[in-house]
DNA sequence: CATAACCTTTGAGTTAACTTTAAGGTCAAG
DNA sequence: CTTGACCTTAAAGTTAACTCAAAGGTTATG
């Protein structure tokens, strides 16, 4: 199989298989006579594990480490280390957006509570001090990069 | 207040603050004879509230086109908004973070409850193929990015 | 035999949010 | 008058995970 029909067949570009390539997740492939890179069936499998385990939240650099030089032999203790600590590190993230939302919603309901008798400006005013007096002391909680993947 | 104050009562550094000037978060500040900036106290409460803003998920850009050119004038309607959408948007990674996880979870499961009649090879095969079936229809969860923050 | 559709490599560009570096001016203390 | 702690600017570096561009070889088709 060659690298572009491997690509569609895994769902990526040949230009990023050629990079997992590069960054040492995949081992150094078989090449024709030609130069052209030529790939056995369970390239796929690895390429799909390999995006299964970054949508889970792993690195390139976590998966490098655990994967294997053959999809037969892991490492088993490890593997199931790393698994553990990814659950951990998703469960900190869960609260952590937990918080996040909460905030949010009680903001909106601060800002939307304005007494009759004051102004814009006093609400302002009212709603800054709420704001930055309460969260400040309970650390925040740093959604933001989850949303801002896959840049283009 | 010089720059250096500022960022000690605001608890960045100086070079962040003059970041976020010519990114446009702060308005141009002014200026003693020699050339230093030179805040008024509010400037760390402007801080603190683009601080909390990023923590609650928001994007420089983000926090730029909400920031009103003072603090006591708000665009209210596109806040109320924009704040609404940013929690839909937590909303909806919770919801895959939780995917995320249970998937995780199912998978040490699996792994753990490897037939005693099999050896490592064929449960590592039998692992494999539960986890390529089932994950792969319903969307992956995209996780990682959200631990990856603040590099160094 | 020309054209399109492949493949190759190297190197640079992208994004966000900063930090670091280099080169230099300012100012208070001793 | 020198040392150290400030401040200034512009430009380049950092990180992850790729993509894109340039320049060129290969192969199938009309």
């Amino acid at each position: 199989m060659n690298i572009g029909e491997l690509a569609r067949r895994a769902g990526l570009t040949s230009s990023r298989i050629r990079f997992y390539e590069r960054a040492g997740l995949l081992k150094t492939v078989g090449r024709q006579p030609n130069g052209y890179r030529t790939y056995p069936p369970e390239a796929v499998l690895v390429l799909e594990l390999i995006t299964s385990a970054q949508q889970a939240g792993f690195s390139l650099d976590e998966i490098r480490t655990l994967l294997p030089p053959d999809l037969e032999n892991w490492r088993h203790d490890a593997l199931i280390e790393a698994l553990r600590r990814k659950v951990a590190e998703i469960e900190g993230l869960l609260l952590r957006l937990q918080q996040s939302r909460k905030q949010l919603v009680a903001l909106i309901s601060d800002i939307e509570a304005k007494p009759d008798d004051i102004d814009c400006a006093a609400n302002a005013r009212r709603v800054l001090t709420n704001m930055l007096g309460k969260g400040a002391e309970a650390g925040g909680a740093a959604v933001g990069a989850a949303a801002r993947r896959r840049p283009a």
